[in-house]
RNA sequence: GGGAGUUUAGCUCAGUUGGUUUAGAGCAUCUGCCUUACAAGCAGAGGGUCACAGGUUCGACUCCUGUAACUCCCA
């Protein structure tokens, strides 16, 4: 059979991921192995897949690959999270382009569009996942609306109620007036924006005197109930306690002290707005405000507003600045930069808004999960978000757990039109509940319209994926939990990260996972976030179309330092392709050999034999001390510059036989075994081209993905030493050739002096094969009109038929010289510090001397060939 | 305003407890090669006062202080 001329990735992406599936690699059932876990993160239902997840998913199936080639019994866990928000957000959309209207609809009609709605679009990510090569157990798959984790929810919201740490509350909350429900503080983003600092005279209330206040929202000034100025700003002294006068309504409102007030912020007095401004609204607490609450849901001015009733938020901005300034109340307007919040979901604006909510208080549930993390029970990587996360516990505020949703689990809370209600699973339990409770019979009730925050289910995921709460101590979750590494983005460490942690220690009394691995934020080659407004968000589809998966892979890898963010670059899958090319093509070039092999036996490979073998023992120990500190990155550049580098540039041009020659079998069949062996170390990175070159090496009737790794021994460091010394020997004599202008064809003469000549009869064959000489040997003096150079101790003289031109070479032995001069004087300087000899370690010392030494010796080379050189 | 972090070659990054031949890699660049595995390639080369200013030390990319720029998080 001929082999195609590059790799095909498409054709053998789908032959081997449908393989792998039929062979059950990915399945994972109980046994007597120890468990190797990983949750994942669940993406959106309607979520497709983008560079994060390339990213972070990239990254988990390493993790998973490695751990089942290491011979764990690995089982990662894949799933899709409800998203409340965005979910609803899209199909109310899809509902708008049929021309329906949320509102005509019921809670039950709308829920079977979105259930349909789900059906039809969800999980097409997970789909897009097996498209990267992901082994996940597909079995196991969970969504967070399932019946079983559906019930879970409600039942630890209930559990917690009766723990007295759920409660209802009015607090000021962030209002998304597109979405209209209630977002968490995390869910907002701040940004810098420009607006306008409005400078607006209040009447003073019998006088003609004025109080001039600056706002950036003068359309909230009708729900204004005090002005506030400092206690010692000596402007308005002679103000406290009078009254002023609301422009446009007349309304009259006290003006008071309080050093809350800013004194060289704008005129040092304030509009006091407690039902719109979270500080606005903690004074009006402290001085026992009036609150006005000026706004309808959808942020247009409500029937309190008195004025623009109906009206959006923005319009009457406008409108009322022109009306204020008309009346002579607009004294300027300047230009301000302030941070304004934005809703993560929809970009609008979010209004601070009084609402009656449901609430968790933190204190006592994050007091453990700070703990763990702390003392290093559950370990991050990178190390520095333990500092973030401490902020974070230490300052932790109370968590808003309702959103006027309909999509999602719905709040167990039923009330009575007294106002009075009570938390049970159904109607009929909340009925019977309510009947003891508050000794009413045949009591109506009605269940909250309202759904949990969609991060009330998903801070249950680690355990409840393996039926934790709902089955306790079932088979599956006493082996799988504790899970071993979360991988995640470090954006959702408050939403997702902490609030897993408090779960598993309240629920399960024992962390969720081992460690947790933060990726970078996959940004453009500008640094700038990906976005769908930005547009520089690349389709990953295509990407993986185009390049192939492995290439993807690659890309996103090489180029992901760990704990950084990464700068996505398709040069990046460029290199990958190009990698697999190198490595495709190695295969054709062994394949070559194969009906080739002869049984005849000399010695001349031995040497790149040991070499390899011990290259490759080095190498793989290295990788898997990377793997174990979470550089994924630089061990995957090491496995790379392993196979390009030193498989495919030396090993194989070192063992390559001349033009349709033979090749000697056990030569050949120690090549094949290295290249597995390289394939296996590369497999968890790019499974796709690792597992079709496995089984083009030989017959094979097991699979890389599922294949041990071998015991490493300890590299035997003199034949990697001399493996060095011939790469650099050959190097400096190539850079002489080229220098010189030979062409390839032109053959030398190399006469090699050195102490050590044992060393390199067992080079030579190598050597003159690698820099094209028909002749080598020994010399004990300068050989006279010889190109030379000097590597390590060892002097190279190198004869031609070419016209010796020797200037090029003696200003580069010049160059040489003066560089090693000026470094022995460092070192001498160094050395004749008595100082340093007095406080320096012994071995310090010796290698000072060790340097000294070298360079001297080199010098006095360098010297003796310029001399000949004159001469 | 508070906190955390970053600053090393044109770009992206390594650099472990201060001493390892007066800083390493990949990409990009330059030179020469279409050499029967690979031009998506081969063989070489050039490129850095380690942000700046002080300090500690025999010795600082590494430790300390300050300055500047940038990033992120929280008000």
């Amino acid at each position: 059979m001929t082999l195609s001329k590059n790799f095909e990735h498409q054709i053998n992406e789908n032959k081997w991921y449908s393989h792998w599936l039929d062979k059950q690699y990915f399945k994972s059932t109980p046994d007597e192995r120890t468990p190797y876990t990983i949750v994942m993160p669940p993406p959106n239902v309607t979520g497709v897949l983008h560079m994060g997840h390339c990213l972070n998913n990239t990254i988990q199936d390493i993790l998973i690959r490695q751990a089942r080639m290491k011979g764990f019994n690995a089982c990662w866990v894949p799933g899709t999270d409800h998203a409340s928000i965005a979910t609803e957000a899209k199909v109310v959309a899809m509902l708008r382009e049929r021309g329906i209207a949320k509102s005509s609809l019921s809670r039950e009609e709308f829920l079977s569009y979105a259930w349909e709605w789900k059906e039809k679009y969800g999980g097409i990510i997970l789909q897009q996942l097996k498209k990267l090569g992901c082994s996940l157990d597909w079995d196991r798959t969970t969504f967070t609306m399932d019946k079983d984790y559906y019930d879970s929810v409600i039942n630890i919201f209930m559990d917690l109620y009766k723990k007295g740490v759920i409660y209802r509350g009015k607090r000021m909350i962030n209002w998304d007036v597109k979405a209209l429900t209630a977002l968490s503080d995390e869910e907002v983003i701040r940004k810098e924006t420009r607006q306008k600092l409005y400078h607006l005279n209040y009447a003073i209330e019998g006088t003609n005197d004025f109080i001039t206040i600056a706002t950036v929202r003068p359309e909230t000034i009708m729900g204004d109930t005090a002005i506030c100025v400092h206690p010692d700003d000596e402007r308005y002294k002679h103000l406290h306690g009078k009254f002023a006068i609301v422009p446009l309504i007349n309304r009259r409102i006290p003006i008071i002290a309080d050093d809350y007030v800013a004194m060289d912020f704008g005129t040092g007095a304030l509009k006091v707005t407690p039902a719109h401004d979270v500080n606005d609204y903690a004074l009006g607490q402290k001085h026992q405000l009036e609150v006005v609450d000026v706004f309808n849901d959808n942020g247009t001015l409500s029937e309190d507003a008195q004025i623009y009733v109906g009206l959006d938020r923005f319009d009457v901005r406008k409108k009322i600045a022109i009306e204020l300034e008309e009346k002579g109340y607009l004294i300027k307007t300047e230009e301000y930069t302030s941070e304004v919040g934005y809703s993560e979901r929809t970009d609008v604006v979010v209004e601070p808004r009084l609402s009656m909510q449901w609430w968790l208080s933190m204190k006592d549930i994050s007091s453990p999960a700070l703990k763990s993390v702390m003392e290093e029970e559950i370990k991050f990587y990178p190390p520095k978000f333990k500092n973030v996360y401490r902020h974070w516990m230490e300052n932790i505020k109370d968590w808003c757990v309702s959103r006027q949703l309909w999509w999602g689990h719905r709040i167990p809370a039923w009330y009575h039109e007294s106002g009075k209600f009570v938390v049970a699973k159904n109607e009929k339990d909340a009925i019977a509940l309510f009947e003891t409770e508050h000794n009413i019979s045949n009591a109506v009730l009605k269940q909250d319209e309202d759904c949990l925050d969609t991060w009330f289910s998903s801070w249950l995921w680690p355990f409840e994926v393996f039926k934790g709460y709902s089955n306790p101590n079932n088979a599956d979750i006493n082996y799988y939990y504790t899970t071993n590494t979360l991988v995640t983005a470090p954006e959702i460490i408050f939403f997702w990260v902490a609030r897993m942690i408090m779960a598993g220690y309240e629920y399960m009394d024992v962390k969720p996972f081992q460690e947790v691995y933060f990726t970078g934020i996959v940004r453009d080659k500008q640094g700038r976030k990906m976005s769908k407004s930005l547009g520089n968000s690349p389709d990953l589809l295509e990407l993986i179309d185009q390049y192939g998966a492995d290439a993807a892979r690659f890309g996103i890898m090489i180029s992901s330092p760990a704990g950084n963010d990464i700068l996505f670059d398709e040069a990046a899958l460029e290199q990958g392709r190009n990698f697999n090319n190198k490595i495709w093509n190695a295969l054709k070039l062994i394949k070559m050999w194969e009906a080739r092999q002869t049984h005849e036996h000399n010695n001349e490979n031995e040497f790149a034999i040991n070499w390899f073998e011990n290259r490759l023992s080095e190498v793989s120990i290295e990788v898997e001390q990377m793997m174990q500190q979470f550089k994924l990155s630089e061990a995957l550049k090491t496995i790379y510059t392993l196979i390009w580098d030193d498989f495919c540039s030396w090993y194989l041009e070192w063992v390559k036989p001349g033009y349709e020659q033979p090749i000697q079998a056990n030569v050949y069949n120690k090549t094949i075994e290295f290249f597995t062996e390289l394939m296996q170390l590369l497999h968890p990175f790019m499974p796709f081209i690792s597992e079709e070159i496995y089984h083009q090496l030989t017959e094979r009737t097991d699979d890389l993905c599922v294949r041990l790794y071998a015991e490493k021994k300890s590299p035997n460091q003199t034949q990697l030493d001399q493996g060095l010394l011939l790469k650099q020997v050959i190097s400096g004599i190539r850079d002489i050739r080229n220098k010189q202008q030979m062409k390839p064809k032109d053959s030398i003469k190399l006469f090699i002096q050195t102490e050590n000549s044992v060393v390199f009869e067992s080079l030579n064959s190598i050597l003159s094969k690698q820099v094209n000489a028909e002749e080598i040997s020994f010399a004990s003096d300068t050989v006279p009109n010889s190109f030379t150079t000097v590597i390590g101790k060892d002097k190279f003289y190198i004869l031609t038929e070419q016209p010796i031109d020797l200037s090029t070479q003696k200003s580069a032995l010049e160059k040489e010289l003066n560089h090693l001069k000026s470094f022995l004087m460092s070192v001498e300087k160094k050395l004749s510090n008595e100082k340093f000899t007095q406080n320096a370690k012994q071995e310090i010392l010796d290698l000072e001397y060790k340097k000294k030494a070298d360079a001297e010796m080199k010098i006095n080379i360098i010297e003796l060939s310029l001399k000949d050189m004159a001469g």
